[in-house]
DNA sequence: GATATTTGACCACG
DNA sequence: CGTGGTCAAATATC
């Protein structure tokens, strides 16, 4: 019920956005092999080559996403729909009310520290405003919102679930961007990581890393739902992938700053960017501080969005088997 | 005293 | 009316 790609219905063959993603691994692939080595010349000429095409390839499937959110926001429901509130811009309203327009949000799965506790935090500074029980959940949601909420109106929310079959794992849902002002280095190595993946790696010592864990996000997106052939209630990515929107907006827009594929929030850089983390083994649920992301997720909406570009109905779309 | 968490209640939505 | 998201008072911690 709960499932988050629920269904098996029908729907099949390629979509272009999965196309053009997977065009991107290869050409990111080859980009790294190049790094590793070989004659100077060449390979720079080559590299140039292959992150110009990246770079143009990533603003199309980034259009691709945005043009369908532009023309569709807010007429989709599904399960959904009870996550999503609104941008909230404006500042709450009179009353404790749920909201129920668009909101940024971002779907990730990470393991706790030690097994037991909460997860480790994930760089910006949360603060707990609720519990609640939720119904066929074993254990209470929690739900935090950004510490600057008033300092600097940051309408940043999570919310954090223990995941039923396992207890180490949580879920986490990440609602609405960050507006606050977070300590500098870490939207820093975000903003660089972003560039470096528009840009040729020149002599970026990060172009490496980078690469891979670009390299192995699309990977997952792509091949891991082709390759599991009922992926695990819609937890499929092992990096967050953040489709960020302007609070105001209802359109989905590609940030101006920060990379499309960037971590959730402009997070620390261990959100999948940093060497540490680019050896994402499938799903090695290993405990690691201070946030091991097991698995993101593309998040429905996305899996909408890719039934919209195909020409699939938005009724019963099942994303694991259009991506396969 | 300031800040964070807990927890019951309120309220919107379906 | 049930469920889930949020509020806010009470409480805990620093």
């Amino acid at each position: 019920m709960a499932s988050v790609v629920d269904g098996n219905g029908g729907g099949g063959g390629g979509g272009r956005v999965v196309m053009e993603l997977s065009h991107i691994k290869d050409l990111v692939r080859q980009l790294e092999g190049h790094l590793g080595g070989g004659s100077q010349l060449q390979a720079q000429e080559v590299c140039r080559s292959l992150a110009s095409q990246i770079s143009s390839l990533t603003e199309r499937s980034i259009t691709l996403i945005t043009s369908y959110y532009c023309l569709d926001a807010g007429r989709k429901r599904s399960a959904a729909a009870s996550l999503l509130s609104d941008v909230s811009d404006a500042p709450f309203k009179t009353t404790k009310k749920r909201k129920t327009t668009e909101k940024v949000k971002n779907q990730v799965r990470v393991s706790s520290a030690a097994g037991g506790d909460i997860p480790a935090d994930d760089g910006h500074s949360w603060r707990k405003y609720g519990q609640k029980e939720i119904l066929g959940a074993k254990y209470p949601r929690s739900y935090y919102r950004c510490t600057h909420r008033h300092s600097q109106g940051c309408a940043a929310t999570k919310q954090v679930q223990r995941a039923d079959e396992d207890p180490t794992l949580f879920d986490v849902i990440y609602l609405g961007a960050h507006t606050c002002v977070q300590s500098g280095a870490a939207v820093a190595a975000a903003g660089e990581a972003a560039t470096a993946t528009q840009q040729p790696p020149e002599h970026n010592p990060n172009a490496h890393s980078l690469l891979q864990s670009l390299s192995s996000s699309l990977t997952v997106k792509t091949e891991g739902l082709a390759a599991a052939p009922e992926p695990p209630q819609g937890w499929v990515a092992t990096t967050p992938f953040c489709l960020s929107s302007t609070p105001a907006s209802g359109c989905l827009q590609a940030p101006a700053e920060l990379s499309p594929f960037s971590a959730p929030s402009t997070t620390s850089e261990n959100w999948g960017l940093s060497p540490a983390t680019s050896d994402s083994n499938q799903h090695a649920a290993v405990s690691l501080p201070p946030f091991e992301v097991v698995a993101g997720d593309v998040e429905f909406e996305f899996g909408e969005v890719v039934s919209a570009l195909v020409g699939i109905p938005d009724d019963d779309f099942d994303i694991s088997s259009f991506f396969a």
